[in-house]
DNA sequence: ATTTACAGTACCGGATCGGTCCGATATGGT
DNA sequence: ACCATATCGGACCGATCCGGTACTGTAAAT
């Protein structure tokens, strides 16, 4: 668990691809659901809520289509979350107040919250730019203080 | 979105209090129920859980209870979260091979895991003891390579 | 034996997720 | 003017999971 849902993972692959298209001027939904084999109306919900939150400009009409409202390197994972799944708050108290009614006294609160904050600015840190680009480049988005991440 | 369940939340507070608990060795279900203001089931679950994950040891009939299985300071996070709510994936692709038919060509794949794994390291590095202790005390977590995380 | 308290399972309502469908609107081409 | 295209903005639905309850069984202490 802790988990993204199946729309933002969707969206991520979507906004990859226009990120690197070859004309990205004119990308509509339907030629990006063949692209990733995704339902046309899947597709269309996404490209609609990125929209929504600003990520993408759409043109209707005609050779309509969506195109990236910024450059790869000034979107966020953090605001494809938003705008695909709402505020992230790791737990319901990190929204704001009045989710719980122990909050003032809530003894585990702010190390929580510390921990909500640091997931939330590597979320911030990570652009489309690094998602798109050089896979094989071993960046590294966090010092962790000890040893490096390994993996696979 | 991108949050952890109720459970897990009530579950660190449920730690928390058996960690810094002055009897540490005969704390059942209804007395931290009645603590936390939370229905006794749903206390009596999440302790069972945690015990089955290796957190906590029971001691059943009269004068029973449970106890931290280790110290705090060897109890993380990312084990809590793991007891109560399974392996932690971020999407889908992290838990393992076989869950999406594009995991070989998938062009976010590779990034998408180094946040996963990050996420995890960190939540790893974060234990009970940190979650316990000094409240005003002033740790980073992370180093995010730019300014200290501050908050309220 | 009785009482206490955890173990296990089954169940249920509600919320959310994943996905579909349809009508309205805007644009470009004929 | 008209039509085809394509996004926009809803409503809608089934499946799944979450949060919470109830009940029976089992182990330990008195």
């Amino acid at each position: 668990m802790l988990r993204i849902t199946k729309l933002t993972d969707y969206g991520i692959v979507l906004l990859v691809q226009l990120a690197n298209g070859e004309n990205p001027g004119s990308r509509n939904a339907r030629s990006m659901a063949e692209a990733t084999s995704l339902p046309l109306p899947v597709v269309s919900k996404i490209l609609k809520s990125l929209a929504q939150g600003g990520l993408l400009t759409s043109q209707r009409g005609a050779k309509g289509g969506y195109t990236l409202a910024r450059r790869p390197e000034e979107l966020t994972v953090a605001e494809i979350i938003v705008a695909l799944e709402g505020p992230i708050a790791l737990m319901e108290c990190s929204a704001g107040p009045g989710h719980c009614d122990q909050e003032t006294a809530c003894p585990v609160r702010d190390p929580w919250q510390r921990i909500h904050q640091s997931i939330l600015e590597m979320l911030k840190r990570v652009t489309l730019r690094e998602l798109v680009g050089s896979p094989q480049e071993d960046f590294i988005y966090l010092d962790t203080g000890e040893s490096h991440v390994e993996h696979g």
